[in-house]
DNA sequence: CCGTATTTGTCCGTATGTATG
DNA sequence: ACATACATACGGACAAATACG
């Protein structure tokens, strides 16, 4: 388990030094290493990294924009915590995007990549018969992140990974995933099964419909956990 | 009617230096005052701003992040260029989030609101009748930021604007105007009306058809255009 | 309430890489 | 192809502000 990881979502652009730690920071922010609310120490990251301050700065103002870190004048950049109600607003974002994800692959979707869709699901589905929950988030951001990627619209995919980091952070605030578990596996073949049916209305009402039940399950959570 | 000045959308969140410095790189990039696809020189903006390079480079780092400025290892920054395949991907995107601004500000409008849009109806009116092509172009910008924001919805108001500006870049890069000048001021009070009917779906509907007819006049300008 | 320590904000110097004659 | 000039990338140091005792 020493792995690369799952690492999440790496996509930090560039092999400059402040892009690396860009993406650790990110990787130690999404993983929950450091905590929310959490106050970032420039110099103790730099020592840690083994570089200056300089790249570590320019890798949090990058964050900063990227809405995982905010930024107190004089005092810090501290990892963003994410409200209820900005995981709504977010939510009411995703669903948008979603409709038009499904929209767009019922209409472009190839074999190979149905293919690889199913083979997600399987992978899924073995997590669940193994309790892996774990393993089922990681997929499970694999999946929609294969879904968005296959739409072939860049401008989507950063908005849509752009929202889907701040559920992630939302998610590391509380104790309870948003995900459901075994429960959103049958949503994930529905949508599968969606846009293979080609149809574009379908497919985008689909996967509106899972983006709109995680929503739930998130404020279920909310209500009986907290 | 005195106006708030041309700044056309200033954000930038901070009172520090690099926010500073990253407002006024982004107004000299979207006002066209740096060429698309220039090349950025830091020290040359070091000095013009009277400080180092370092907030210049904390600046572009969030530039980048934005999406305004690309940069390439040990070459430097560029005014990012919008290609139309980009610009269209972009409106896919817009055009999602315009009908989920409708369907929102119809259920949620005030009277207020309406009122606040009824007065920038007016002066685009004022700025048609008078030909003052620039003045209506920001107040267009005015209308739509209005529009977005009245909804409330932080994360909403965040991708939008992000869209706004890649497609103001993509402007910038040829010499037409998607606006459409006067055409669309006709679609600006039907919005308006759909919006005060507080039908979700006409709105919705209504707002997405202004982004559609938007991009189509794109796409004419530049089949004659260009 | 004041002094000290830590951290951030900024600046400058050096090295490395790129473009040009 | 080589050498020169220039810009970026990074590191280190100083000053200001904040937090703590």
């Amino acid at each position: 388990m020493n792995a690369p990881m799952p690492t999440i979502l790496h996509l930090v652009q560039s092999n400059t030094l402040s892009g690396l730690v860009q993406s650790e920071i990110e990787r130690s922010i999404l993983s929950g290493e450091l905590r929310v609310g959490e106050r970032i120490n420039e110099s103790g990251l730099a020592t840690r990294f083994g570089t200056s301050r300089g790249p570590v700065r320019e890798a949090l103002r990058g964050l900063q924009e990227c809405g995982l870190v905010r930024s107190e004048k004089n005092r810090g950049v501290f990892v963003r915590e994410i409200s209820i109600t900005e995981a709504d607003q977010t939510y009411d974002v995703r669903e948008a995007l979603d409709e038009l994800i499904g929209r767009r692959l019922a209409q472009s979707i190839t074999v190979k990549q149905l293919e690889a869709l199913h083979a997600l699901l399987a992978d899924m589905d073995a997590a669940t018969a193994g309790h892996d929950i774990a393993r089922y988030h990681a997929l499970n951001l694999q999946f929609h992140d294969a879904l968005v990627e296959f739409v072939g619209n860049a401008r989507l995919s950063e908005c849509y990974r752009r929202l889907t980091k701040e559920l992630l952070l939302f998610r590391l605030r509380g104790l309870q995933d948003g995900g459901g578990f075994g429960v959103s596996n049958a949503e994930h073949k529905e949508i599968v099964m969606a846009i293979a049916s080609r149809d574009p209305a379908r497919a985008g009402a689909t996967l509106r419909a899972h983006a709109a039940d995680s929503r739930a399950r998130m404020h279920k959570a909310l209500d009986t956990g907290a």
